[in-house]
DNA sequence: TCAAAAGTGTTAGATTTACACCCATGA
DNA sequence: TCATGGGTGTAAATCTAACACTTTTGA
């Protein structure tokens, strides 16, 4: 099988973070302008190289640390991107990673050090490299993830309406769902939780706040958004 | 963003291949046993490393190419595997791909060559490193790809019985489905067609031979097996 | 003649979809 | 008072799941 290592060649280990983030009822993504060669200027993921004594995903981590000041991050594999002439400056293979961050915790002047903004996914501009097909891959794997995962509320505040709920759920399908009909499977929903408190920032009515309760949640086979 | 190259390491980059097979009605993986240390003599699937001047899936094509002579097999990433200390030799980082290939077009002589078995994947042993995890997570993606894009066809000989297509269809869910209402779902397949040809190897009676029609089959959007 | 696999429809239940109006409130 | 978003139920249509007997033929 594999013969050994020394006949063969070592390759640039990278990293580039899709970071999905929900926030004025649209999905967006966290993208800057890179500041080196090759690409200058070109839209871009944050990324980073994979060091010889972490792990793949805890470049990953560490890679959003470095630009989000936060830990303990959503983060899943989106795949490996490994075309010959993928970085025009040297072979560099990437395994792409998405990671889901509630907007608000996410403190603006870290952003704005790093330069990074904001860009909604429907309106993603062209990238550097192959970073547009990351973000599809990611958008794709994060679609199919939402379905049966209870992952939309790490990109939602601990309290939120229904409305965004299904706002966020539309804007992940691209497609928008009926209020109704969306209400009452999150009634069916037990760890989907109402509380006391009323939101009126929204409306002049106001709405009901409700809770994700993580315990409630146990993995339920049958969970379905 | 990502600073520049020289700072960074290098690492090693493998492929791993999770070769699927179905005979005898069980879905199969070709493993070996290692014949290098380290984990000598050690289940394992079959890898190779990523050169500097081929991509990854190029490598994985390849590799696959070594072991079974095939090409233009159905291939695809199943992620990459990381950790730091994965194999204990060396840092090597792996992409793991999963290969659908048909049993019958496979030249055993070469099996027995590079000393590779058929196993049945309720049945897979340990294995070196983090190969069965390769193996769980090809198989779940595999799992879950056969209900919306027609790959049972990679995995079958070209005529193929609905016996046999419904004996794949459920060693891949690992549950057994009902006769009559899987036969309904079928029918309703225009790009499956029956043949007038008969298959009288499995049964007295014969049973009708099918076939994909590629072209009949154009993305689908609502197919669901 | 009988064992073994092929082939074939119907019905009840569950799930999904479509759809429209009243409510509470701040401006 | 009215514009805005919040909140609620029912019925038709579709999909899914359960279920049993006849056919053919080689041994």
């Amino acid at each position: 099988m594999t013969s050994y290592y020394f006949e063969h060649q070592k390759i640039f280990l990278a990293v580039d973070c899709i970071i999905f983030g929900f926030d004025d009822n649209k999905l967006k993504i966290l993208i800057g302008r890179r500041k080196m060669n090759p690409g200058y200027g070109e839209w871009s993921l944050y990324g980073g190289f994979v060091r010889n004594n972490e792990s793949v995903d805890e470049a990953a981590d560490r890679t959003l640390f470095e630009l989000t000041g936060m830990r303990n991050v959503y983060m899943r594999q989106v795949g490996a991107f490994g075309s010959v002439d993928r970085d025009p400056g040297e072979r560099v293979v990437s395994i792409a990673y998405y990671a889901l961050i509630n907007v608000s915790n996410y403190d603006d002047k870290l952003r704005q050090e790093h330069e990074v903004e904001w860009v909604d996914i429907e309106q993603m501009p062209k990238m550097f490299s192959d970073h547009n097909d990351m973000v599809l891959k990611a958008r794709r794997l994060m679609k199919q993830k939402i379905k049966t995962q209870p992952i939309s509320f790490q990109l939602l505040p601990q309290l939120f309406t229904l409305t965004q709920l299904q706002r966020l759920y539309e804007a992940v399908n691209g497609e928008e769902v009926d209020k109704r009909n969306f209400r009452k499977r999150i009634k069916e929903m037990d760890f989907i939780e109402k509380t006391e408190l009323i939101d009126k920032a929204s409306s002049k009515r106001g709405a009901a706040l409700y809770r994700f309760n993580k315990n409630a949640y146990k993995e339920d086979p049958n969970f379905k958004l």
